[in-house]
DNA sequence: CTGTTAGCGCGTTCAC
DNA sequence: GTGAACGCGCTAACAG
């Protein structure tokens, strides 16, 4: 058995309220130097340590944050850009000193009960969720139990509700024009499962916004529902290649997709980008040929964090709802070096 | 304030005793059917989650795991294979309805106390460590705490310790062979800093092993000591070129190093694999050309939460030391395939 | 300056 | 079948 508080004040002869004080440095001015002293030895000495969940019981503050992300197939940080949002919160948590409770739930299968007894089980002071499903039971649980939350990639038009996101539709602007500029009519787009994310949702319906606006038609055949893996990606094409007329261009809604799509591509013999011009969304790729929406995945989760941890120490918030900006990455797989030098050659 | 088993038993006219059966389905069968059914239904009309804190200070049983890693500069998850491995033990954990309590540590500020606190503050049922610091007050900590826990990625010869790791020796041996094969006797060796990192040690003891086994000389100039960033591969490239003879190859000890010193390597005009053969390790890169080691991260990361696992429901442990092989995966950057296609040509 | 004491919410023994 | 009561380890209000 640990050593526990009273152990240390019988060792001291003093009373558990004295260790208490001192362990918490609280009222400790009220503590006599001497006794102080004393207790601080043996408190090394016997190695003690608060428990805190007798801790949390009372004070009814943990240290804990809880950061939830959803999964599609398996459990998985790499497939996303989850990993730098992680490394956001971490850097800005663990900076305050708090721990993070980390929890993980399937996109598809939404178990009652279990959201909100993570939510409500007292072992957490807030909670982060990381691109929770479209119309997710998830968030009614966070809605209804009294624990501050801080939404990442996931918009809801409550000003009360505190979220963090990128600016996905103009991302997708910058990624059509792009490709118009370099004569691209006919795109096909990779688009996640809009069904189970929110940003999948967003950015599909900013491609057919921009296409309409631009005057350019929507072709139901060149748009693929994938999971955000290779293999969709890649299955994409398989399923573009067998239309008449295969886009000269394709979007990636997300960068794991668009690098799927590229090594299909290059399997059927086509070349990127002289045949065919790919782009993806996140940035989250070590290829470095890759052109691509760059969206501040750091910063987004270190603002998420923050937010969150405004709430829970009660300080007064800047804003409620945060948008990072977004920026296009031209890099080669789009053809627009290839296209530069060659005009510069004619 | 959340709904507590004192409600519950209020409103269902019973005593906590009897609600506290229904909730744990313990002892169960002692409660009458009906009694039964309505505290059921009460449970659901109030919405009650147990507090996880102090039912934890009742059962001393919390169902969350720590899982503890280290970093240098800054937190980061996406500077390692860690990722990755992190999949494993979700995967795993997750499974097992256990919660993930998270908490990371510089390598090189060791704050005393900090470790122990989080060890002992009986927050989690175990302790998973991923890859510790050499000479780590952390695994002290861990050894005189009273926690099962599980090393990653460090090797100790106490056979009542846990710990998961690859074959790093078996692999260095791989990749240098494997130069040695395509004639190069000048090797460059991009080492983690090995006063951090058993990993890191492990890896330079084992090339330096090797070379002298296969009776090359070794060149202290031609040894650099990073700190695992694409930064520090690009400036071991700086250093190893102000050299009087150069390497013909470079074995990043990672694949961040190695690709951080290609990108170097191409601005000083150098072709790759051309001019100068590379190797990483740790096969983490989505750029599909880097030869590298394959560690089989997620396993690793999987069979670890296994055993502590198994340690906290205190089954049997069928080994305590387990050691996956590592597989040498050569793709472009070390030149092999266009040797052998020059070769078929002559 | 220090000690006593009342709970925080829960599980569990022992009565009944 | 059910309930009363204790205690897990700690903080905080109050007493002295």
């Amino acid at each position: 058995m640990a050593i526990t508080i009273k152990d240390v004040a019988q060792k001291a002869g003093v009373s558990v309220a004295t260790v208490s004080r001192v362990v918490n440095q609280k009222d400790i001015h009220k503590v006599g130097v001497k006794t102080q002293q004393r207790i601080e030895r043996i408190l090394k000495e016997l190695g003690y340590y608060p428990n805190t969940m007798a801790r949390g019981l009372k004070t009814r503050k943990t240290y804990n944050i809880g950061v939830v992300f959803f999964w599609y197939e398996k459990p998985s940080l790499s497939d996303f850009y989850l990993t730098r949002v992680l490394d956001g919160i971490i850097s800005f948590i663990s900076e305050k000193r708090y721990n993070i409770l980390m929890n993980t739930f399937s996109r598809q299968i939404q178990n009652e009960g279990v959201y909100a007894n993570f939510v409500n089980s007292g072992l957490v002071d807030g909670v982060l969720a990381i691109a929770p499903p479209v119309e997710s039971r998830f968030y009614q649980d966070l809605k209804q139990g009294s624990l501050p939350y801080v939404l990442v990639n996931y918009q809801v038009n409550d000003p009360n509700v505190c979220f963090v996101d990128c600016l996905n539709t103009q991302g997708m602007i910058d990624v059509v024009d792009h490709l118009l500029s370099l004569d691209h009519k006919r795109i096909g787009f990779i688009a996640g499962d809009v069904n189970y994310s929110k940003n999948a949702l967003d950015r599909f319906n900013a491609f057919k916004y921009i296409l309409k606006k631009r005057g350019l038609a929507f072709h139901e055949e060149h748009v693929y529902f994938g999971n955000w893996t290779e293999q969709a990606g890649a299955k994409a094409v398989e399923v573009f290649w067998k239309t008449k007329n295969p886009p000269t261009a394709l979007i990636g809604s997300t960068d794991m997709m668009a690098i799927g799509a590229i090594r299909q591509l290059r399997k059927q013999g086509l070349r990127v980008p002289q045949d065919v011009a790919v782009v993806g969304f996140d940035d989250i790729s070590n290829d470095s040929t890759l052109t691509t929406v760059h969206q501040p995945a750091y910063d987004i989760g270190y603002e998420a964090a923050k937010m969150l941890w405004n709430q829970i120490e009660k300080r007064p918030l800047e804003y409620t709802h945060r948008f990072f900006p977004t920026k296009l990455v031209v890099r080669e797989s789009c053809g627009y070096y290839l296209k530069n030098s060659q005009e510069q050659k004619s």
